[in-house]
DNA sequence: CCCCCTTGCACAAACGTTTGCGAAAACGAT
DNA sequence: ATCGTTTTCGCAAACGTTTGTGCAAGGGGG
């Protein structure tokens, strides 16, 4: 240690390097002379060994169903960014959205004594966070919410409602909703944001138009092909994640369908794909980094002791050729699809 | 504590528990107590603790360019599972392919005392992991390779080879080819078995007909627009990256030239949008998630003092509707370009 | 000149493990 | 019954911090 090096005790090298109080915890010349010493010689304190004392071992937990979710991946990011400048690690985890995989990964955390836990996964049940609830663990929720938890999340209602006064706007009477896994409140709030808009618009959409699946494409892909079973097809398509818009776009795509001018579809989160995509997709752009921030910053101020109110954050409804020109202007004749391609 | 409560010396309770040796490390009864009462305390030994005597953390450090780039968040699955299975907890973090990132991140990770550091985003060069190596810091490379330190990669030479052999057996003599970033093994590699396959076969491919970019849409996208620029455009396409196909597939059809007809293209990994497209794309396929166990069982080995052997992984081409049929039987006769979306 | 207050630092305990060492107890063989 | 060997387990030190307490010196006011 350098302690010794500098004749002096421990106790004051700890005391300069985390500069507690106000008050200098030492004279300015030792102070100077520690500093410069850990300096040169690059030490970094022993944070095993600082947390086994404070009991505080400045690690989060987060969990996500995947990480390999271009989305949670990205909410990931914005917590490493926020967790690194409040000066905590994270570590990662994907549940795949199993309850089984939830418990033992939150225990293994727990295990590892982290102070607190992110949780992107989150079952609208709710009923492992509230057990968890119950035994005291703190966390907080992100891109799902689920009960009375602190969250931090995108506004998904609201941006279901985006998508369907989009959908009024464009004139569309018959419209399909693809929404996603029934226990995630995105897909939820989502599906249900998009259904009071049309049906406060006159457009009711009925029960075998509102079908879900897993949040990818090949999820996307079966719940268009069911849609498009029916002997009447939807004229728009809202999926509630951009994977399974792209899934969707396949379905209509071997059906004959071309998307954006025979049915218009729109997804959700504006993947970096989406707007490269060969008919590029309308969506809602969801401030998936800032979830992640927003995250960790309600964390840290629960772990301070704060009574935290969960944040919401507003979506923004991105057009592209994929939901095409209004119906009005439009009509059903197929032009050449080539086009707009 | 349990031991105080069971009359026992905390050192007996942590012989027991750790089973060491192949000898009982006490009596059969005790040993039973002990690990009966465990059970119910739902006891999980302090890892800090632990760590703090036996200077081994049992955690290893993992940097990559991007975990919101899916084959890095695939092969970290991979390597997530196996360092669990082998009792190690893992943190990840993006570094961006930013060379100071690279270095701070590091040094984080190193602050953290991590056992032992996984590394996907090597650079060519091997700068940084040469100097890494010199400070005697234990760690493996996977994804990309660099310098000749142990690395658990995919044969990209042996893939690029299998993308040059398929362009030949469809009669291409005019291929491009998106390289990826020229600081990355994989895209050099990969262009470099095409290359020298297609070179075999009496087909050279010009200079301007190489060009790199970063590993995703945009970046495929200004690649395969730079192509289209001169006079004589390609017959077929040889993206390094399934993104970056996905970006020329855009840039193609701008250009009024249809995927697969027009011009074959082909991407890299195999990634799970591949085949969802609504032109499914060639690729190939490369497994990924066993590149990040294999990383792990290297570094594992490395940190038990075995001197082990980088691992390369073969790769699979998966033939789609991308690299369309042969243009023996296809000509250059354009159709309606629509017809297959 | 004495007292008190501040400043500057050392002392030591504690956090929860692991592990070398040694003592007591059990056991087997004679 | 004795002796040697093994088994079983307690003792204590150590890992690298943090932090409450205390002691000595220095400084200012009376």
């Amino acid at each position: 240690m350098l302690a010794d090096e500098l004749g002096l005790h421990v106790s004051t090298v700890s005391r300069v390097l985390n500069g507690r109080f106000g008050a200098v915890a030492a004279g300015s010349d030792t102070a100077a002379r520690i500093r410069a010493l850990a300096e040169k010689r690059g030490y970094q304190p022993n944070p095993q060994a600082a947390s086994l004392r404070t009991r505080r071992s400045n690690l989060v937990g987060v969990l996500v169903p995947r990480l390999a979710d271009i989305v949670l991946a990205t909410i990931y990011e914005g917590i490493e960014e926020e967790a690194n400048s409040l000066g905590y690690s994270t570590f990662v985890t994907n549940s795949l959205d199993d309850p089984a995989a939830q418990r033992t990964k939150t225990e293994m955390m727990l295990a590892r004594r982290v102070d607190g836990l992110i949780f992107g996964d989150a079952h609208f049940d709710a009923v492992f966070v509230d057990e968890l609830a119950r035994r005291g663990v703190p966390f907080v929720l992100t891109s799902r919410w689920a009960g009375a938890h602190p969250s931090a999340t995108c506004d998904d209602y609201d941006g279901g409602r985006q998508v369907g006064r989009h959908f009024v706007e464009l004139g569309h009477e018959r419209v399909a909703v693809l929404a996603g896994e029934p226990f995630a409140s995105t897909g939820l709030d989502r599906t249900r944001g998009c259904l009071d808009e049309l049906r406060d618009h006159g457009v009711q959409v009925p029960d075998r138009w509102v079908v879900h699946s897993p949040f990818d494409a090949v999820g996307g892909r079966a719940a268009c092909e069911q849609v498009l079973s029916g002997r009447e097809i939807p004229t728009a398509i809202f999926a509630v994640n951009d994977f399974a818009a792209i899934g969707a776009i396949g379905g209509l795509l071997a059906h004959g369908l071309t998307p954006g001018k025979d049915v218009a579809i729109v997804g959700f989160n504006d993947t970096p794909l989406a707007e490269h995509l060969p008919i590029p997709l309308s969506t809602v752009r969801s401030p998936m980094r800032q979830m992640g921030r927003a995250a960790v910053s309600l964390l840290h101020r629960r772990l301070a002791g704060e009574a935290v109110e969960s944040v919401r954050l507003t979506p923004t409804l991105v057009v592209r050729a994929s939901s095409g020109p209004s119906r009005a202007l439009n009509g059903r004749a197929a032009a050449g699809p080539a086009s707009m391609m």
